[in-house]
RNA sequence: GGGCGAAUAGCUCAGCGGGUUAGAGCGCCUGCCUUACACGCAGGAAGUCGGGGGUUCGAAUCCCUCUUCGCCCA
């Protein structure tokens, strides 16, 4: 037989093939749902218009790919739906950043001139995440891509909001919210971050008229709010301060009477019992103020600097507030400036380090100040209630579920969501005033004039907060409120994976949103939670850190498979991932290493088949020889493992059981043991073509999902391929029954143990790798001897043997001579001659030490098996599986005995 | 302060509806360029399953408690 040509390089290429094979899959439109078949819709959660991928949405996108080619594979109508988010605040940021490189500012420019700036921006750079989506893998339908500004989508924004409004679930609130000095808008309270700070805690000296002592002591945090304090607040039940209640208190620096209230919100633990009361400026003392009918004013500019605002007058406010010397101070100046005043004024008392949360600007990290202002909100309970039922009823499922406690808090405890923001880019609110009749009404269509009087009408300056409108996105993205093709098929869709953070911003909301307006449908059945990319430190990898990986990068060096196996593989549902950001060769050493072995076991079976292979219905099973039965065994058990794992979202363990298929027991045992046959031709080779091009067909449809690239090359070069075939479109195994073979299975695993006792005694006795042996098997079960009779020449083959005798004598059969030994589960004796080679005391230690531990191993069993408790009360099953184990056990001790006897071992 | 979670081989993690001789990948040690693969092959070492208590015939797995570390909410 002519030695096999390989025409593939031996190592694996991705950069060669992956672009190419892309383009394929795209130019066949496989990535669009089939127009039968039963719909199974992710909807992608959508990056921001100027990200670029991390590591992070690495992950998530490869999870949402697996999961879309395993169902399209499997026949379904699979729709992944890709698209992007304006991302209000991060985006106006950036292209504010852009514009200050040119020495101006989006006020010189104009809101209109600057949103105009940032739509270019926009459509300059806002598909190169999408782009480099693609370069790993995303097999998402590109034709469907959705933007959250597009005008269709923003019909969908307004349709809603009006529509709320109707309902009168948007409502005008004046309170106290989060607000960013550097955004210079406010935020909900998810975007509002906390974060634990060690500040100090202040006790500052207010003095008391006509009170019990001259002086009381506040303590706060934030002193430099006592500019805004209108009371003094003390619990109603705290003893200590009631004789102050009732009196005035005077402001220090501005001298200002405020009034000593008592007021059930105090904690009497906290600080020294008194608390000032600067209702502006905290959300509780707004709720105190409220209930005492106290003034409200700012004493910040909205830049976060000292100072009272233009044109505020609540009517109640007497006296200048902001003295001169701290007007237009930065409030944490200011917070040092006042701190110093008091103390040369013998007003601070002291100043303790304390522990508390302050809240930050998930998108610039400043530290959020609590104000006083206007500003919609939706009244979320409502609508999250019906909801949280359906959750309970089990509509819809959280994996893994031990989010289940959070969400459930979440929705119990929900409050009304703030959704204007005081920015330029983004969805401007629908809401009309006139300003002639101050009638206030939200509008579909942009209004000429007021409809009660015809007066001017006047839009909110406002615009809304992102997330109303990605909270829209499993219908709005499928032509929503119009009554499209795609709505009726593909809504409600099925599986949405993200990360934990965005439970509340996105996924509640959008099930709340769906509920409300898709007839009380749910947008999916399962939300699946994954990690968080971290580095060695289990620190989360950031920008600012510097500890990110380049997802693109790992992919010039290694593949996208690579990356894809790395991620897949390496996390179990909703575990974090651990990835070395200073060692990317190790960190994706399993993902490159599998792509090459997979490489490789292609780049043998290949050079082994014909133009023609037989399908595997036509070999009968029962007559094929005992490797190729128990290969064909393995596969169905494997192809019913992964399948049933990912079917629970365990792609981790489906990964997982593909590759000890491929790389174990496909490469390491079959092809090992076959060669011999396929070089001698013939009907033994031919099976053996038919079992492993079958068997490397299904492996690579099995791991096609997780791997997707190198499995479709490979694939393409399989004899009887047609010219329009595409992997990517093939259909996902089935287990064939008839190919399951327990015996089959328990009869190779016999053949494997003596083949690796072989070796075990080849390499302890240090025999020349290429030196053939003898060996000698003894056994009592004659069945087993069959067995290994049967298989001779694969244990021949794979142990390096000249010779072996499988000795059908009972009892252990030592043929004499010094030699290696090794005893078996089953009690059947290994025998390897090594005449001079052999140490005797060597061999003895070997032995003895393997009967110390079959001795513990016993005694352990024999007081289980003694124990009458354990007799009665185990199940009878467990019994009797401990008995035979004790029979086997002691089966083996025996025949060691008599081993250690036969070498005069003391 | 409240809630959730994690702690298993040097590292990263599986296993945890109780009964296995506790597994994998990477790393490490030994020997091999065996004509698919050294990104490989063969063999090996390595774990008192965080500490303590309990339930049970039996606990890495269930309960309590402590310690350390994350995350979420006040």
């Amino acid at each position: 037989m002519p030695q096999p040509t390989f025409e593939l390089a031996p190592q694996y290429r991705p950069r060669e093939v992956e672009a190419p094979l892309y383009a394929r899959w795209v130019e066949s439109g496989l990535f669009a749902p089939r127009a039968d078949g039963e719909p199974y819709v992710i909807v992608m959660p959508p990056p921001n218009i100027t990200a670029v991928l991390h590591t992070g949405q690495g992950l998530n996108n490869v999870i949402q790919d697996v999961l879309i080619r395993f169902e399209r594979m499997r026949g379904r109508a699979a729709l992944w739906l890709p698209g992007t988010d304006h991302a209000g605040i991060a985006t106006q940021n950036v292209v504010e950043r852009l514009v200050a490189k040119e020495g101006t500012t989006r006020f010189d420019l104009g809101r209109e001139k600057f949103v105009e700036r940032v739509w270019a921006f926009v459509r300059e750079t806002g598909t190169t995440i999408l782009e480099q989506l693609k370069v790993i893998g995303s097999s998402c339908d590109w034709s469907r891509t959705r933007f959250t500004f597009d005008e269709a989508y923003s019909r969908a924004v307004r349709e809603v909001f009006v529509t709320l409004w109707e309902q009168q679930l948007i409502y005008r609130g004046h309170r106290v919210i989060h607000w960013c000095p550097r955004c210079l808008t406010a935020l909900s309270d998810e975007e509002a971050e906390s974060k634990e700070i060690t500040g100090s805690l202040y006790y500052i000296r207010y003095p008391v008229e006509g009170g019990p002592a001259p002086f009381l002591t506040v303590a706060t945090t934030r002193p430099e709010t006592l500019l805004g304090d209108t009371a003094v607040a003390v619990s109603p039940k705290d003893k200590r301060h009631r004789g102050f209640v009732g009196k005035t208190a005077r402001l220090p620096l501005t001298n200002l009477a405020i009034p000593i209230v008592a007021d059930d919100a105090v904690d009497p633990k906290f600080g020294t019992g008194f608390v000032k009361v600067t209702p502006a400026h905290d959300p509780n003392d707004f709720e105190i103020g409220l209930r005492h009918g106290l003034a409200m004013p700012l004493v910040m500019t909205e830049d976060g600097r000292m100072g009272e605002p233009v044109g505020q007058s609540d009517g109640r406010t007497v006296g200048p507030r902001v003295p001169q010397e701290l007007q237009g101070v930065d409030r944490f100046e200011a917070r040092k400036k006042i701190v110093a005043m008091l103390k040369a004024q013998g007003l601070l008392e002291k100043v303790e380090p304390h522990q508390h949360a302050v809240r930050h600007c998930y998108r610039c990290g400043t530290v959020v100040e609590p104000r006083l202002s206007d500003q919609w909100f939706v009244k979320m309970k409502p609508l999250a209630e019906p909801v949280l039922a359906a959750y309970r009823d089990g509509r819809f499922t959280i994996v893994p579920e031990r989010w289940h406690a959070t969400f459930e808090h979440w929705m119990e405890n929900i409050r009304d969501w703030n959704i204007s923001r005081q920015l330029w880019w983004g969805h401007r609110i629908p809401v009309f005033a006139c300003t002639k009749c101050q009638h206030t009404w939200a509008d579909r269509e942009d209004p000429k004039v007021c409809p009660k009087c015809g007066g001017p009408a006047l839009q909110d300056p406002d615009v809304l907060d992102t997330w109303f409108s990605s909270w829209l996105w499993p219908f709005a993205t499928l032509g929503w409120p119009e009554r499209t093709a795609d709505l009726a098929r593909f809504y409600p869709g099925h599986t949405l994976v993200t990360a934990p953070e965005i439970l509340f911003f996105w996924v509640a909301r959008m099930l709340i949103s769906g509920y409300h307006f898709m007839d009380r449908r749910l947008p999916f059945t399962t939300v699946y939670l994954h990690g968080t990319v971290r580095d060695t430190q289990h620190r989360k990898m950031s920008k600012s850190l510097g500890n990110g990986i380049d997802p693109l990068d790992v992919v010039r060096l290694y593949g996208a498979d690579a990356l894809r196996w790395t991620l897949i593989a390496g996390s179990s549902l909703g575990a974090d991932v651990i990835l070395d950001p200073a060692d990317l060769e190790t960190a994706f050493a399993p993902g490159r290493n599998f792509a090459n072995k997979l490489w490789n076991i292609g780049r043998f079976i290949l050079s082994q088949l014909p133009e023609r292979v037989p399908p595997i219905e036509a070999l009968d099973a029962a007559a094929l020889p005992l490797a190729d039965r128990w290969v064909l065994s393995r596969l169905q058990r494997t192809i019913g493992e992964a399948t049933a794992q990912l079917e629970q979202f365990r792609l981790d363990e489906a990964a997982k059981v593909c590759y000890e298929f491929a790389w174990k027991e496909l490469a390491d045992w079959y092809v090992e043991a076959v060669k011999p046959r396929l070089a001698a031709r013939g009907a033994d080779a031919e099976a053996a073509q038919a079992v492993l091009a079958y068997c490397f067909d299904s492996a690579l449809r099995l791991l096609h999902p997780v791997v997707p690239f190198i499995t479709e090359e490979l694939w393409q070069k399989l004899p009887g391929r047609a010219a329009d075939e595409l992997l990517a479109a093939a259909t996902w195994p089935r287990p064939r029954a008839e190919l399951a073979n327990a015996t089959a299975d328990t009869q190779f695993a016999r053949v494997q143990e003596v083949i690796s006792a072989i070796r075990n005694l080849r390499a302890e006795y240090r025999v020349a790798p290429k030196a053939r042996i003898a060996a000698t098997v003894t056994t009592r079960n004659d069945a087993a001897r069959r067995v290994l009779l049967g298989e001779r020449e694969t244990i021949l083959r794979l142990a390096q043997l000249a010779e072996l005798s499988l000795d059908g004598k009972a009892g252990s059969g030592d043929p004499g001579g010094p030699g290696g030994h090794a005893v078996l589960r089953d009690g059947s004796a290994v025998f390897v001659p090594l005449g001079g080679a052999i140490d005797v005391q060597q061999e003895c230690r070997r032995l003895s030490s393997e009967a110390t531990r079959l001795d513990q191993q016993l005694a352990a069993l024999a007081a289980k098996l003694t124990n009458e408790n354990f007799v009665a009360r185990a199940p009878a099953e467990v019994v009797a599986r401990e008995r035979d184990k004790e029979q086997a056990w002691r089966n083996q001790r025996g025949v060691l005995a008599e081993k250690l006897k036969a070498l005069g071992c003391s």
